[in-house]
DNA sequence: CTCGATTTTTGAATCGTGTCAAAGTTGGAT
DNA sequence: ATCCAACTTTGACACGATTCAAAAATCGAG
């Protein structure tokens, strides 16, 4: 079952099999056709860590993704295999699921079996883990994470500014008691729009705007997401915030679910919004106005970014961050102060 | 930068390196620590493939996903991970995207990289290239495909009776104008669903029911599903189904969207039907009657299928197939016969 | 202190493939 | 018929880690 009993049926030698392998062109069509008639005949399949070893480099490259249930992430994914399909690569991915002992474990399976390259959508606490692997020689893209350095590459949105166009929205519809629902801790993206969001703030209170916010720690799920409107819903309408803004769509659609089922009426009584616009939020019982991430280009951009490297071409910038766009649409309507204009 | 290195840093040979990394218990401690220094201070790290080709055998499997934008695929994953991670595996993704190419690749890939096992849901035309695989020794489960055979695996779901229990949910309600939307050809889960809710009309016609179905060719994705459902939307409402049942929540999705923004009522004018249950189903703007298959348990059980086989338990069951579970939701409502009944 | 038993360490052989220098073959020009 | 160039084919070696038999070191009992 390897290259030698091919030869041996054919009645060739082991180099010519290998050869029919890997330089088709250096062989007779005679033993071409012999060989590949063996091939069939025997089943075989190539070895691949036989031939990596001995060639010292693989088609390969690894995707380890921080939360596959996140559907921005599988455009992510879709964009990296589409990007490297396209210029010969095939790609492995593998999902640590926010948990930082898979996330460890899935970058050494992929440093040890000797991925070409790496593109990583790394958990907070793992800048270490990232480092090692990159000093053991294998370029890593990382995606969602603030980068710099000449021999590092990154992909990223530009979160800080996208969390501040979203309260930026509320407070231009009026709105002065503004709630974010997420971790400020949980990850660096959402850190980041945090930040944008106390920016916002900040700006609108040095026009001398009474604007109040508000933070709901929360973990990135539906689940959570329910608590939180769950919790809202019973506050009395004084006291509850007349505008949430969700640190991403899935944490939105559980707050807007259980605001829904607790009688409250969105945007009427609150005005909701998501983060990372993921197809399903136009199509819920209200829309969802969103800050959209482009995330089917960032995978593009990522996997043109290491095939560069891979292949030995300077890529032009090392460091792309990208800029969000805020799509408004039914969750999010006029609040208190401008109540006089209209709905 | 092998191992050959840190022996000689160490001052040991390379078998007691090598037995620091696979026995740990046969090495002295002080040429154990000897040892460690030297792997850290190199940044050493194990080489896989060769690792591989040696010792003859491998701790990943792999999971082909046909469609990972189906979020009951990706929880599909889930399963898998998790019952694969608990038992000392770990698991490589890759997404063929319902292309046959890419799953081809796919396959060859994984056969190659020699993984221990594989998950597999497949293409439909694919059977031969699984069966290339199998006979290559690897051990593979098959996912929502009809198998059988005493060396093979796999993991289903009765999508016959599923797409029975719909459609009988729909007579029963009083609808007699049934439209299914799907494509007959396009997967072989499908293709039982249709099959099951011809049954069901069957018998209904048998029982003296006056039940016509109409089949509506369509791609399973949301965007098909929209066109579906303009479709339906512009027809006079004498010739319109009075119930729809699509082939998967994500053409229900689209449908249901674009019926709402031609100004029919769901479930006033059209009941609709999804089939898989995903998380969205029910928070759509009007939740979502679907079949709800188990997919995190489809994982487990495909993943504890192949970790039994693969070290050499023999698992009671070869082939296991799921009951799918009618959950009845907002979309769906009496219809002609029934009115006098209600809404 | 010695001997036998047990534990620790060593070094050579090996896994399946790709490469390369060398040997073999072919074919056209003279 | 002969020769040279171009093309094919061959076979030995190397990749890096594991393994195993054998050598070396250690330990305990007498």
């Amino acid at each position: 079952m390897g290259i030698k009993d091919v030869a041996r049926l054919a009645g060739v030698s082991q180099g010519t099999v290998s050869h029919v392998l890997n330089h088709p062109d250096r062989v007779s069509p005679g033993k071409t056709a012999a060989v590949e008639a063996a091939i069939a005949q025997l089943g075989f399949v190539r070895n691949e860590p036989a031939r990596q070893l001995r060639a010292g480099y693989s088609n390969t490259v690894g995707l380890l993704l921080l939360d596959a249930w996140n559907p921005g992430f599988m455009d992510l994914a879709r964009g990296v295999e589409d990007a490297t399909a396209e210029r010969g690569w095939t790609v492995l991915i593998s999902n640590s699921g926010r948990d930082i002992n898979r996330e460890q474990t899935y970058l050494r399976l992929f440093a040890e079996g000797r991925v070409a390259g790496l593109i990583v959508i790394p958990h907070d606490e793992s800048a270490d883990g990232l480092h090692r692997i990159r000093t053991g020689g294998i370029p890593v893209v990382v995606v969602d994470r603030a980068e710099s350095g000449e021999h590092k590459l990154s992909v990223a949105v530009d979160d800080v500014t996208g969390g501040r166009d979203a309260a930026r929205h509320l407070i231009e519809l009026g709105h002065r008691h503004l709630a974010f629902v997420g971790d400020e801790l949980t990850a660096a993206p959402v850190h980041d729009r945090l930040a944008g969001v106390r920016r916002a703030v900040d700006e609108a209170v040095g026009e001398g705007l009474d604007v109040r916010l508000e933070v709901i720690p929360a973990e990135l799920t539906v689940e959570a997401g329910r608590e939180v409107g769950e919790r809202l819903a019973k506050l009395p309408a004084k006291r509850r915030p007349t505008a949430v803004t969700a640190a991403i769509d899935l944490l939105a659609f559980g707050v807007l679910q259980s605001l829904l089922s607790h009688g409250l009426r969105v945007p009427d009584d609150v005005s909701l919004m998501g983060y990372d616009d993921i197809p399903f939020a136009r199509q819920l019982s209200v829309s969802l106005t969103s800050v959209r991430r482009p995330h089917y280009e960032m995978g593009t951009t990522a996997a043109h970014l290491l095939t560069d490297v891979l292949t030995g071409a300077t890529p032009q910038d090392r460091h792309v961050v990208f800029e969000p766009e805020l799509v408004v649409r039914a969750s999010t309507a006029a609040g208190p102060a401008n109540y006089k204009e209209g709905t």
